[in-house]
DNA sequence: GATATTAACGCAACTAAGTTGCATTTAATT
DNA sequence: AATTAAATGCAACTTAGTTGCGTTAATATC
């Protein structure tokens, strides 16, 4: 599980490349590769499709390693990632931001907020099967929008309401 | 434009019902028919389709009459209108709330959100013509994931990006 | 490999949007 | 008219996020 980081690149090895894909994917963006965006970037990246508040991606991380980051930083990193590109940003219900790794696919990628757990999880899956239309019409509707003259569109696709195990009596997590 | 509005009932007049539809709608509901409680419902209907935030109605409550309403009477009021299901609640990119009276459709009515002028508009419109498909693969895919166990469904069909107007420069609000 | 440069860090202080407590007012009820 | 409970208004508080600024450490240069 743990990727072995060389600290300096070895003779023989591709002289200005990095070897870790994360410590690439950093460069590449013009990001310096410091323990703390090493962390976050590979959390993300681990966790595909399920997005993040601040606080969540704090006590993740912190419980992992031991270490724990600083919030401001961690404020700040997010931010130069997002810049970036290389995360997604969404505001959900509660007003508060939440951080995920920018998917393939960046418009109209529906999620589900349930209003119970607090959970943010992907729809992808549950609607391609059942209403495979949604997503098409959405990149419709978004085409239409930039032939109107609309400009930098991006749409955010938020069901709401209760999940099956919190209806169903399931699970019950707080936040 | 201004509706009369009787104090007291008159003898004759129907006993217990209110006169002005605004009144009977509160009362419907069960709130109380206070100057606060007329003001800003009768506002927010004589605006459908445009949302608010808390700021923005209380500035335009206050240019509208000269007597400023207190900010947290506001909080409360709009609290009050939207649990009783009068006002609609989204949360905006800039993680403020934003209300407006509640569509007949309650469900996946798409709006923008200009990240220029920061003006929330509704799509029905520009979308109806161009992209008729989407609400009804919206309205498919609530279904779809109601048919799966999830409850208490509703969708939020954000759209941002920039709007005409400011992609022309023809206007350039701040906030 | 040492040095210079500047991005990134970390602490404290601050802000914006919204909430809570509580005493006072006022709409509805009796 | 008296009662009572909803709604008001002020102050204090909370939460998520931001700004300033001196320090640390990645990267670039010698």
């Amino acid at each position: 599980m743990p990727v072995k980081i060389y600290k300096y690149p070895r003779v023989g090895a591709p002289a200005t490349a990095p070897i870790d894909p994360i410590d690439a994917l950093l460069s590449a963006h013009g990001l310096r590769r410091t323990v703390a965006a090493r962390r976050v970037l590979r959390w993300l990246l681990a966790h595909p499709d399920t997005s993040y508040t601040h606080a969540q991606l704090q006590m993740a991380l912190q419980s992992d390693h031991t270490l724990a980051l600083d919030r401001v930083t961690l404020y700040r990193l997010i931010d130069r990632l997002t810049q970036v590109g290389m995360l997604l940003c969404r505001v959900d219900v509660n007003r508060v931001r939440r951080y995920q790794a920018m998917p393939a696919s960046v418009h109209a990628i529906p999620h589900f907020e349930c209003q119970s757990c607090h959970r943010d999880r992907p729809l992808q899956s549950a609607l391609e099967a059942n209403a495979p239309d949604l997503q098409k019409a959405a990149q419709t509707a978004l085409e239409a929008l930039r032939a109107l003259g609309y400009q930098e569109l991006s749409m955010d696709l938020a069901v709401r309401g209760v999940c099956v195990d919190c209806a169903t009596g399931a699970t019950q997590h707080p936040a």
